[in-house]
DNA sequence: ACGGAAATGAAAACCATTTTCATTTGTGCT
DNA sequence: AGCACAAATGAAAATGGTTTTCATTTCCGT
């Protein structure tokens, strides 16, 4: 039943652990790489299923999968250029997991982007 | 400009305050109100622009709508049931100054939500 | 009443994702 | 090798939420 195909987990991984199924996608053609689009959803789901990735949802609705236990990092993007600069989230880590615990959550992931405009904009 | 369709704000407020733009269609429908689709995602889009609604994603990748305070917040959904609790965030803003100046950004805004499952799911 | 701007909504376009289904590939068995 | 059957593959069609197009209608100011 293991659909997790390699070839899809090492784009993955290849993409800096963090993409879409269309990237993914476009990536393999580009690389020449022979395969379907839907073998790559397929690929995804069962990568999911098997809790190797992780997936959430970008603001547009475009499902993006990120391998699990994978440092996870959050984004400044400049509003001006588009230019975006990874950057570290212990503060927040520690703020959602306070966050959960009051409330009684558990079992909590969390997203976190700053916008803004950057030097050169 | 302002296509800020009172009857859809109402709807939404009816509905709890949290629905999908299917939703609001649908429950108009059976409440006899004749309104389109279009509107409807129209009117949202204009609410969300005017900052009187959010707006945020299923894990299915749907759309939801969500009356908002005044005041900034960030939120704590629940992965099951869709509860959702508005919850304060100073470290985030602290966080985001932070990081902000450290990359020579400048009029920055954020975003910051936690999701998981509620004590009751 | 007249004219132009804004609002409306039906239908079509879009696009990510899923499903269908016919074909290919892989595996175990003799 | 040959055979049978399960699993994998991918092209094309279906799905479903959202956006766009465009012709029509409603509003407002003059």
């Amino acid at each position: 039943m293991s659909r997790s195909n390699p070839r899809v987990l090492s784009t993955l991984e290849r993409a800096g652990g963090f993409a879409s199924a269309q990237e993914i996608y476009r990536l393999m053609q580009r690389e020449g790489e022979s395969i379907g689009l839907t073998t790559v959803y397929r690929a995804l789901q069962s990568l999911v299923n098997d809790k190797i990735v992780d997936v959430l949802r970008r603001d547009d609705g475009e499902a993006i999968y990120r391998l699990c236990g994978e440092a996870h990092h959050h984004h400044l993007v400049c509003k001006g250029c588009g230019d975006t600069v990874e950057i570290e989230g212990g503060a927040i880590e520690k703020w959602a997991k306070l966050m959960a615990e009051e409330h009684g959550f558990r079992d909590v992931g969390h997203t976190a982007e700053i916008f803004g405009l950057c030097a050169k904009c």
